[in-house]
DNA sequence: CCTGGGTATAGAT
DNA sequence: TATACCCAGG
């Protein structure tokens, strides 16, 4: 994971410390790595999906450390991972190759009454799902710690919120276990934070500055330095075979331009190098500069960094491999953890609707539905609309005052390419993914997409009657979303189609079984579980 | 000297 | 799992 090597090439520029030097200071969190190791104390009953509490232990090692962080007056920022971009797809992959054959391996042994072979191996299969972060997120609401679900990487994210004010959400360092935070440009990394909160802090400006220490990067710059670290392999791109960490930063350093670097290599290596890499390279770069990431203050999509014009042009205009745009209702609804970045579909709030307290004051006064103004038509000279509409009224219509077609138009192809971003050559020549089906979300991703059997398990505890699932049916253009806050555990989708009333949008939400008589230009689909 | 593959071990309770 | 460390071959 991350950059190879990265940490321990740069040793010499760790420094250990505590993190009560952050007391006052907002810090963000990878959610991933906490997560995983919680995941390690009850990896078989989670991969066995056991009943019983043992299995939340992972919440509890979470929020200990949570705990910690508030004891020593430090405002934790939680930041989860989103969909997965094109070019990682062949890592994904890869883990949840691995993940599987451990897990089979593990049930055979466990057959075989070898329990203690069993939980080792079922250490090594766990992985986290979107219903493990989703409850996670469900506790962080109701004790009040700030979080985000980043749009596609945790890692892009977190060092958005590093380059902003405290006041905008900003933070001023992030506790992580992934070197590629430093390609990202966090400008402060505390690694390996242990649960006394010791840890390995690096600054990223001290590796820029420093004049005595070894490897030097005085003449490095914040490409260069990418550069570098996409040479020596990540889990964008591998390294061309024999390339290291050692040799990529010499090569950067001798040449101090990355052109020049790809063309000594081309010519070094001959045919030993991977055929398209100076392209797919050109990309692992860029996405470690303009990764698409959450802002939190306009409550849209925007690059960590803009593209630059002549960038644009020699990627012929051509973005996917970012991770496919996404209209903002649908990023706002991701990244306030209503809406399961991989599936694009609903949480459904079952399984926590018994323990969820409702803490927040000002939402569900009214019923938002029944209000003009919190509800986007849009409609298409066909046959369909959309529906955009939220419970946070004052936030929907200061973010839509005028409410235009062409603008849902655009978010309905948006859509449309987060649904199925595998028609698309670039994610399709992007690898060697051996099925083209759609994005399969990996099995390491938090919001991966759950599996039937939990989702029945789910249900057979609910109290709840009734909670809208959603389907994709494909051709579609129409997107309907409502990023509801977490309070309602009532339908947080809603599909319209052309004649109906926006009357009948309360009946609408209820009786969520609705026939599509036009399927064809449908996305959603709603359907009443019971 | 570097890379890359192999192996040991932490990390949870 | 993923990271650290070690060693062999280039």
């Amino acid at each position: 994971m991350g950059i190879k090597d990265l940490l321990r090439f740069m040793k010499p520029y760790v420094e250990l410390i505590h993190i009560k030097k952050y007391a006052g200071k907002r810090v963000g969190i990878d959610a991933y790595s906490w997560l995983h190791k919680g995941a390690y104390s009850c990896s078989m009953e989670l991969c066995l999906n056991l009943e019983g509490d043992k299995k939340l232990q992972y919440l509890n090692y979470f929020m200990h450390r949570i705990n910690l962080l508030r004891h020593y007056k430090i405002t934790p920022v939680v930041v989860f991972d989103g969909g997965n971009i094109p070019c990682k797809a062949s890592t994904e992959h890869e883990r949840h190759r691995r993940r599987k054959a451990n897990r089979d391996l593990a049930m055979a042994k466990l057959n075989e009454g070898e329990a203690s072979a069993a939980t080792e191996l079922f250490q090594r299969a766990v992985s986290i799902t979107p219903s493990m972060a989703h409850q996670l997120v469900q506790i962080l609401k109701t004790e009040k710690i700030e979080f985000v679900v980043a749009p596609y990487e945790a890692d892009a994210q977190i060092a958005y919120l590093s380059s902003l004010e405290a006041e905008k959400g900003g933070i001023v360092a992030v506790i992580s276990e992934d070197s590629d935070l430093l390609a990202y440009g966090c400008p402060t990394v505390v690694f390996k934070m242990d649960r006394y909160g010791n840890g390995e802090e690096i600054v990223l400006d001290k590796i820029f500055d420093s004049v005595a220490r070894v490897p030097s990067f005085r003449h490095f710059d914040r490409e260069l330095f990418i550069g570098m670290c996409v040479l020596a392999g990540c889990d964008f791109l591998s390294s061309v075979p024999g390339i290291g960490i050692a040799k990529a930063y010499s090569l950067v350093s001798k040449y101090q331009n990355l052109d020049r670097v790809l063309s000594i290599l081309k010519f070094e290596k001959g045919n030993r190098m991977p055929e398209d890499y100076s392209k797919s390279f050109r990309e692992a770069v860029a996405v470690f500069q303009h990764a698409r990431v959450y802002d939190p203050d306009s409550k849209r999509l925007i690059h960590i960094k803009p593209l630059p014009q002549k960038l644009l042009q020699s990627l012929n205009e051509e973005l996917d491999f970012l991770g496919p745009e996404m209209p903002p209702s649908i990023a706002t609804a991701i990244a306030d953890g209503n809406l399961d970045p991989t599936t694009m579909e609903a949480f459904d709030l079952f399984q926590n609707s018994g323990i969820h307290l409702n803490h927040s004051t000002s939402i569900q006064t009214s019923d938002p539905l029944l209000r003009q103004e919190d509800i986007a038509i849009s409609t298409t000279q066909e046959s369909s609309f959309t529906v955009i509409c939220s419970n946070e009224r004052i936030r929907v219509t200061e973010q839509k005052p005028i409410l235009e077609e062409r603008k849902y138009l655009n978010e309905a192809v948006a859509l449309k390419k987060l649904l199925f971003p595998l028609k698309d050559k670039t994610a399709e020549e992007n690898k060697t993914v051996p099925d083209k089906l759609p994005p399969k979300a990996p099995d390491n991703n938090p919001f991966r997409k759950r599996k039937f059997e939990e989702v029945q398990l789910d249900q057979k505890d609910s109290v709840t009657e009734q909670v809208s699932a959603v389907t994709v049916v494909e051709d579609s253009e129409i997107l309907c979303t409502t990023p509801e806050s977490q309070e309602s555990v009532n339908s947080k989708f809603i599909k319209m189609n052309d004649g109906e009333k926006r009357g009948k949008n309360r009946k609408l939400r209820r009786s969520s079984c609705q026939s599509s008589e036009n399927k064809k230009s449908s996305i959603l689909n709603f359907f009443s579980r019971v």
